[in-house]
DNA sequence: AATCGCCTACCCCAAAAGGAGTATTTTGAG
DNA sequence: CTCAAAATACTCCTTTTGGGGTAGGCGATT
């Protein structure tokens, strides 16, 4: 193992960022070589600065966390991102069957469950951190985003948005009768009974 | 004024608490009595603690800030609120009309801004987060709600949680036609098309 | 006493969503 | 190549929502 570690912060929440320091200099190992706070200029400094691992903030001004991730996915290296979410079901459109990820942080966790999940990441393993239990709504979410499909998933985001079935229609350049049946599966397949209880949940 | 300003922090985040301190630090003047991590905790120790303002995040468990705030607002004192939101819709359901709080600084905001805040609380002035701008959906949200009766609030809320007029009317003992015109004038004030577009603004 | 906002409740109708099928084509993994 | 999953598109029907009215009761303000 190296004995020093390179991470670069994603993080636009100033006093955040600062309590983040504060817990990172615990540790002489590792250094933080720089903070960025605009999503689209985390693929830039990543690829300047090579560091061993991002800690990424999921919700960035400018570009979010699961487009850096996905570009990052297309980049051959071996970084490692350990994803910090506010753990709102907003942040939660990630998916690790299709996202670039290895461990995944609570920004309601104590600081000792960064360091860990900062370790196992850098020894090769998944992390999952325990405080985001299986049994709270929001883990039912992302396990019944695995079951929506790609097209799934892009109806269900133009359906937050406030879109109907005649909008998403001309959006995808489909017929109506077409986003009828995808939106009746997602109905399905996330057992919702009805367009507000599915909001309510992603 | 007073040379020293005693403060009760109820946050439940540790990092970002931790980044806090540091921020307070800086300015000998403030001293911070106790950190409150449980919103059932909060009454108590302000109760006990009499602190000269009380820095609330409105995401806590156990108890949500509204709630505390409503507490609060029953109890003779001469206590500031300052309120710390992560800036989302879910946060703002809170309204200046009826609750009680002196001040609003977003999480996202630098920790010169809270300070701010601060002293313009102390100084018994409304503040308000100048990064929290009016052109923003967040604050439409905020202004429509202001234009909202308790009645349509409340049945507002229960359209969130996913139930449909039917459900609605027994819940609240009224005729579901009662509801409708409810949620027509809901609708109406708030300028929304449908359902989603409505919740996806609250 | 008159008025205003709110709550209550109903009428009407059109549009949209929800839910049951069926069926063809496209696409990707083995 | 083959098979399964996904995407596409339809039928038929019921329920729900959206939006236009109207209207009485009630409490507060003027």
């Amino acid at each position: 193992m190296k004995t020093k570690v390179n991470i670069v912060i994603a993080e636009d929440h100033p006093i955040f960022c600062e309590g983040l320091l504060n817990a990172l200099a615990r540790f002489p190992e590792f250094v933080v070589m720089d903070v960025v706070k605009r999503g689209d200029e985390v693929v830039n400094k990543v690829s300047s600065l090579q560091p061993d691992v991002l800690i990424l903030d999921i919700n960035l001004p400018q570009k979010n966390g699961i487009q850096i991730l996905q570009v990052l996915k297309n980049q051959v290296s071996n970084l490692k991102v350990l994803i910090l979410s506010m753990y709102h079901p907003i942040d939660l459109k990630i998916n690790p069957k299709y996202d670039f990820f290895h461990g995944f942080v609570s920004k309601s966790s104590d600081w000792d469950v960064l360091i860990l999940g900062l370790n196992e990441v850098l020894s090769d393993r998944f992390f999952w951190d325990p405080n985001v239990q299986l049994n709270e709504p929001v883990k039912d979410v992302f396990i019944a985003q695995l079951k929506l499909s790609a097209r799934e998933l892009e109806i269900l985001e133009l359906l937050r948005q406030g879109l109907n079935n005649k909008e998403i229609s001309e959006r995808l350049h489909l017929s109506e009768l077409t986003v009828k049946t995808h939106r009746k599966n997602i109905m399905f397949k996330t057992e919702s009974k009805n367009l507000a209880d599915l909001l309510r949940k992603f």
